[in-house]
RNA sequence: GGUCGCGUAGCUCAGCUGGAUAGAGCAUCUGCCUUCUAAGCAGACGGUCGAAGGUUCGAAUCCUUCCGCGAUCACCA
């Protein structure tokens, strides 16, 4: 039990036991550090039940509490704030309880409803660039922590396979190509289409440029461009299923696959189920006329199918062309829907796609709740803001891209470099140091990213690049790689600590670590304390994350954490420590923080080192 | 123009379901490596929380208006 539902009870206890009123709640908040304390009673609320002057109130429930409640030790009152003293026994009670608790944090008896994460998404013509990479981080993170709120999550993507934009890759490696492949070229297949892409565009540009210097308006050379009426009629021939089309298409998407593949494993992240656009796109008409029959539809003179959302604030929206033929939002319907199908205890969704879909998945949402799906009650945008560099928007028509792949491959150097000049590590090998770095590397951009609020968006500076020092994942990695180095020591010093079993044997500590809690609780150093509190805070922390789709909360958790760790770590001595009692619980606090930044960053997506 | 989001230190961000003197990091400046990893620690400097009203014991936080930035308002996806 924790010590706010114990003390909410008391509190009202009381209340009652002095004033004789039934009080419906109790506001706390963790005391400031200016203050001494440990949790703080905030009286004004109060005032609205209980009449009287608040610093009064306080002291009679203070007084009543140290008095009858075990785990409180002492008290004071400033202002309208009670601030309570809890004993130190209750610290190393609770430190004690969840010392061997594997995955401490994780909700373990969640609900057995599955949730369907989908992340990244990607047009198949071009490479992952820096915006696919928050949104994949985003994404996946967040289905970490779903996890680990106790929900079953499924991991997905619905990739772009089809549609004008990869046509256009297509064609121009028809025309340039001389049928290059991605290992003639000597790069990634997404690479080698997404070159293509951009060639498609400069021809495009070329022949608008000739167009109007005949005199034809802007406006008309932009869709009568030669090339582009081509690019458009080998999209109907694939529609059609034109063979040689289609192997191409088969083809061309078939290398941008292993790239996407080899970009995924770098940044770590994966999927349990892909759903294809190109099986997709029919989707969802049958349920236009379902929607029909329900009268939540409504048909136009000229065919086409509409939803009047005026009620709601919005307005009409099209989910059937007049042709008979599927719009983008008769597509998201369908495929919803398909997934509830294919896995039938899904009860909700989180849609990670930028923040300029906001409307869509408005609308979205809101029509799949009124065609009466139970699970549509349980739909989530996770809308993030854009990455733009300092020069503006990226472009990858224009090449004005961070590419996910150099960007990757950038951080991992300069987290070399910045290694090779600390030099600690020249016992490693080339290839340890080549993974450690990665790691470092990675660790620094995820963390960069994850640990502002989706909602925001950033501005990334290339020129800059990213931190190693202060709030950053390097910062938070060292931390651990220390308190790995600790725990090593404590292995090798068997005859001078007596600590053999401290690794092995956790039964053996407990019951030494009991005698201490029995017989000097008043020694608890501050820090430790401090420690001991941040570490209470995770299962919490967690379910906000999870409840608030928010990543961001966990990186800001696990930096206080670390920030307290460190200073703890340069003010007791932990190894040193001549009470045996006293460096047991040291250690074991040490690992235990290292475990929960472990457990934290595994959240995160981001890897910890045991050296660096 | 309508709708949605954002605006906090020179820069990047926390804090936003109302609570004490608004917190970190970077940058600048001071100290601390013969003791567990200095990618660290301790400290200094830095703020009319975009502006103005309102709600109340109390507002960065809630409401209104305005300003600035962004997104969006296609029989494109």
């Amino acid at each position: 039990m924790d010590i706010q539902s114990i003390l909410k009870a008391k509190v009202k206890e009381a209340v009652k036991s002095i004033f004789d009123i039934e009080l419906p709640s109790v506001e706390f908040q963790p005391t400031r550090k200016d203050f001494e304390g440990d949790i703080t009673v905030v009286v004004f609320p109060m005032l609205r039940y209980v009449k009287g002057n608040p610093e009064q109130i306080g002291r009679q429930i203070g007084a009543f509490l140290e008095e009858r409640v075990e785990e409180v030790s002492g008290f004071n009152v400033i202002k309208g704030f009670l601030n309570l003293i809890i004993d130190d026994a209750f610290y190393l009670h609770f430190f004690n309880s969840i010392y061997e608790t594997e995955n401490y944090g994780h909700n373990t008896d969640g609900d057995t409803d599955a949730v369907m994460v989908e992340y990244s998404s990607p047009n198949t013509n071009k490479p992952l660039h820096l915006g696919h990479i928050r949104n994949n981080l985003l994404g996946y993170s967040v289905a970490e922590i779903l996890k680990a709120s106790g929900k079953k999550v499924y991991k997905t993507q619905i990739i772009n396979d089809r549609g004008i934009h990869i046509c256009k890759s297509m064609l121009a490696w028809q025309r340039f190509g001389n049928g290059e492949t991605p290992e003639d070229a000597g790069l990634k297949g997404d690479q080698l289409v997404g070159k293509y892409y951009v060639a498609f565009d400069k021809a495009y540009k070329v022949e608008i440029a000739e167009l109007t210097a005949q005199g034809i308006e802007k406006d008309k050379a932009e869709k009568e461009a030669p090339i582009l009426l081509e690019a458009q009629e080998m999209l109907r021939k694939w529609e059609a299923g034109d063979e040689a089309v289609v192997a191409l298409w088969a083809t061309m998407n078939g290398w941008v696959y292993t790239g996407f593949e080899e970009t995924y494993t770098n940044l770590g992240v994966d999927f349990d189920k892909l759903y294809y656009e190109s099986d997709t796109y029919l989707l969802g008409k049958n349920v236009v006329e379902d929607g029909l029959k329900k009268r939540v539809f409504y048909k136009k003179e000229d065919g086409s199918v509409w939803i009047d959302l005026t009620d709601e604030g919005l307005d009409e929206k099209i989910v059937l062309r007049s042709d008979g033929t599927a719009v983008y939002m008769t597509q998201d319907i369908g495929t919803a829907i398909q997934r509830v199908k294919d896995y039938p205890d899904i009860n909700g969704m989180v849609y990670t796609v930028g923040n300029e879909q906001d409307y869509h998945f408005k609308v979205l949402f809101l029509i799949l709740k009124k065609l009466g799906f139970s699970w549509a009650t349980n739909l989530y945008h996770l809308s993030y803001g854009m990455v733009d560099l300092p020069s503006g928007k990226m472009k990858s028509r224009e090449g004005t891209v961070v590419d996910a792949d150099d960007l990757m491959e950038d951080m991992t150097r300069t987290a070399a470099q910045l290694s090779e000049e600390l030099g600690k590590l020249e016992d490693y090998s080339d290839v340890e140091k080549q993974e450690l770095y990665r790691i470092i590397g990675l660790g620094a951009l995820k963390y960069y990213i994850l640990k502002v609020d989706p909602k925001k968006r950033i501005l990334f500076d290339p020129q800059e690049s990213v931190d190693f020092q202060g709030n950053t994942g390097p910062f938070i990695q060292y931390t651990y790689a220390r308190i790995q180095s600790i725990l090593r020591k404590v292995d090798s010093n068997l005859d001078l600590s007596g600590f053999k079993n401290l690794t092995n044997q956790g039964v053996n500590l407990s019951a030494r670590l009991n005698d201490f809690v029995g017989q000097a609780v008043e020694e608890l150093h501050p820090k430790e304390k401090e420690l001991i509190k941040q570490i209470q805070l995770f299962p919490e922390i967690i379910g906000l994350a999870a409840e608030n789709y928010s990543p961001a909360l966990i990186a800001n958790y696990v930096y206080d954490l670390v920030k307290e760790f460190n200073s703890f770590y340069q003010q007791v001595s932990i190894l040193g420590e001549a009470d045996e009692n006293k460096k047991i619980l040291r250690v074991r606090l040490s690992k235990k923080v290292g475990e929960v930044i472990r457990s934290a960053f595994q959240l995160l997506g981001i890897q910890v080192p045991d050296r660096m």
